[in-house]
RNA sequence: GCUGCUGUAGCGUAGUGGUAGCGCAACGCCUUGGUAAGGCGUAGGUCGUGGGUUCAAUUCCCACCAGCAGCACCA
């Protein structure tokens, strides 16, 4: 007989076996209405399943992070009921829930275009306002595949054999529709609420093979209320509005183009932030005892044998050969690559000469241009690029300073996140893999280092179990943006493959040879990207110490030119990148000019600020005017522009 | 890489089998104006690239390139 354990501890006993449902109602009225499923023993099931045995058990209603995922896949057969009830004739083959929504992929000659949205959305509404019961039933495989065949499904009686022999195959039915599925589902269509809505068509292949029949996928999303959906909404169209390629091309910073698939021309006011971001964690890696390496960009393809990367990643490498005859005459058909991570680089600098325990931890720096090869769909902006600058960095150093040096760069890390507006940071933390070279001993040591310090330095780990890179464990740093959205930059990786691949060595205190860790660790992970990042977060409105122009020196009257020159001057002397607007505007014009080029600051300089050697202050987003004396703004804008150094 | 879509002036866009418009920006002139758009005028495009069909192609067809959305990928 069973004995239910809740969340809140409490256990409740039953004489016989219990539905979820059943279950709910025993604990109250108001969560039996709300219960959408159940967990067992933290398995999300129907709501339907019976207990029959002792089990930790969860009521799961629209509040439970598992909601959504219901509510999506459920929104995906109600999308198919709908469209089948529409469009007779159209086959029903998969539909998952996704991050956001949801899709279902159909069988159909004639295409779906998003004018048809309106009335299958409508259909979708009618059938959850039928509130038609979903329920579970287990068929025969022979039963299974005759139905389909009878109801011409002949991509779900294909896939129907393919389900291996010993899986039952469940049908969930609701109303007269019906589709073989593992489930769980809501109890009813009624609980899927209406806060849906269809997004997009495209188009997909049968088990996404080229080879098989083209299908239409219809995408939506779905939310537990109507707020939700609007958020979301709302949210898509905010990241629209912070797309970093549209205010990249409006201020400025950067182009891409043809010639150059995947990489970036940056431009004047671009490198400006480039440079200040790259001056202000050099600042910070200067502080933390690491040192600045540069290393070549094109290497023999015989070092990438060497390192294994030839072997694992060529597909995603750049090669070169030169090209001029008397070179291939001296060198023969000699061929190179370009370095596409710098890692087996770094580990040439640390092999120089004889290194002892004593200069352990060697933090080796370098802001590495590399080259992937990425295929060309992956490529977005300056986001996702095949030449990027990593923020790169390699700590050799024994097993033993492996939690230290975890925790010295966790402080690094959340510090110059802080400091550049990222407050909310998740950790991840992924552990030996399947396939992974290395003792059990060594893992449990590398595995146990990195969880103890991430303690020590005070963060909360998100487990990713079996994730983990085939030559160690590592930390994931995961930052949430202005509009919820969340970017994987930094890493912390645990290497003991690669020293011993490129052989390097240290003298311990024992006098014997030694192979040193490798932790390998990045921040921003790549300038590109992370650029990308900082511009969608702040919507193109970058803090005053990052802003490529930070302050605007405009006239109002052309008798004040040579004073708002000599206030421009004082400013850059000061440190401040400064623009001079001296153009015969009115006002109004340059004010509206600048605000939408989203400068920090405009010091308005009109007949009485000349004659009375003071600057208007007008900052960004605000309506104020400060007026203040010349010396005083320079000294105080100094200050506000500096590059944090907490 | 796959599926679908797109490519017209710096940007945003209209349009057509008879070699192209509009708005903003740019430039010039007038205006010297006190905190989010003053007025008038001028210039700017071999319509992504290559091929084909046609008397004629920016328009129709094919291929390629790049981009966009999604998928896959992100070692």
């Amino acid at each position: 007989m069973p004995a239910i354990r809740l969340p809140d501890g409490s256990v409740k006993s039953f004489d016989k076996p219990v539905s979820g449902a059943e279950i709910a109602r025993s604990i109250g009225a108001g969560l039996a209405k709300a219960a959408l499923a159940i967990t067992v023993d933290g398995v999300v099931k129907d709501l339907a399943t019976v207990v029959d045995a002792d089990a930790n058990i969860e009521i799961v209603t629209a509040k439970h992070p598992a909601a959504l995922d219901l509510l999506r896949h459920d929104a995906a057969h109600v999308l198919a009921e709908a469209v089948q009830e529409l469009y007779p004739g159209t086959q029903i083959t998969f539909g998952p829930s996704t991050e956001d929504g949801f899709y279902y992929d159909f069988a159909r000659a004639a295409p779906f275009t998003p004018e048809d949205f309106a009335g299958i959305e409508a259909k979708m509404r009618e059938i959850v306002d039928r509130d038609e019961p979903i329920v579970r039933e287990i068929w025969d495989r022979a039963k299974m595949k005759a139905y389909f065949v009878e109801h011409g499904e002949s991509f779900k009686a294909e896939w129907s054999d393919e389900i291996p022999p010993d899986e039952e195959i469940s049908v969930y039915r609701q109303g007269k529709w019906l589709d073989m599925c593992t489930g769980p589902h809501l109890p009813s269509t009624a609980k899927l609420g209406k806060a849906f809505k269809l997004t997009k068509v495209s188009g997909t292949y049968w088990r996404g093979d080229p080879k098989n029949p083209t299908l239409q996928r219809i995408y939506g999303t779905v939310w537990r209320d109507d707020a939700e959906l609007k958020a979301y909404l709302h949210r898509i169209e905010e990241a629209e509005r912070r797309d970093h390629r549209k205010l990249g091309r409006e201020m400025a910073l950067f182009h891409v183009q043809e010639e150059a698939p995947g990489a970036v021309f940056w431009h004047p006011k671009g490198w400006a932030l480039w440079r200040t971001l790259e001056a202000f964690m050099r600042s910070r890696l200067d502080r933390d005892g690491y040192v600045e390496v540069k290393t070549p960009q094109l290497l023999d393809r015989k070092f990438w044998v060497a390192s294994g990367h030839w072997d694992k990643f060529a597909d995603a490498m750049f090669a070169a050969t030169p090209r001029s005859e008397s070179a291939k005459e001296s060198e023969g058909e000699r061929f190179y690559a370009l370095k596409p991570m710098n890692c087996p680089c770094h580990i040439q600098i640390f092999n120089q000469g004889l290194k002892s325990y004593r200069d352990l931890p060697l933090r080796l720096a370098e802001f590495g241009a590399c080259h992937r090869y990425e295929p060309s769909g992956a490529l977005h902006g300056i986001m996702r690029v095949r030449a990027f600058t990593q923020d790169d960095a390699h700590i050799f150093c024994t097993e033993d300073q492996i939690t230290v040096e975890t925790i010295k760069f966790c402080r690094l890390l959340m510090g110059i996140y802080r400091d550049l507006g990222f407050t909310d940071v998740r950790v991840k933390f992924s552990d030996r893999p399947a396939m992974r070279a290395g003792s059990d001993a060594t893992w449990d040591k590398a595995e146990t280092a990195l969880k103890d310090a991430s303690a020590a330095a005070g963060l909360e780990l998100i487990l990713n179990p079996g994730e983990g890179a085939f030559y160690g464990p590592k930390l994931e740093f995961v930052l949430r943006d202005a509009i919820g959205r969340d970017w994987q930059c930094g890493t912390l990786q645990v290497d003991f493959v690669l020293p011993e691949r490129l052989e390097a060595n240290y003298i311990g205190e024992d006098g014997q040879k030694h192979r040193p860790v490798m932790l390998h660790r990045a921040i921003f992970g790549s300038f590109e990207r992370f650029i990308g990042i900082v511009i969608e977060h702040y919507a193109g409105k970058l803090p005053l110490w990052l802003a490529p122009v930070q302050a605007v020196v405009a006239t109002i009257t052309s008798d004040a030119d040579p004073y708002a020159e000599e206030v421009a001057a004082a400013l850059r002397e000061a440190g401040l990148r400064v623009e001079t607007d001296l153009r015969n505007e009115k006002i109004n014009y340059k004010v509206r000019e600048h605000s939408l080029a989203k400068v920090p600051l405009l010091l308005a300089i009109g007949r009485r600020e000349a004659e009375e050697r003071k600057i208007s202050l007008r900052r960004l987003g605000g309506a104020a005017q400060e007026v203040l004396a010349l010396g005083d703004a320079v000294t105080k804008l100094r200050d506000e522009a500096r590059i944090p150094s907490a």
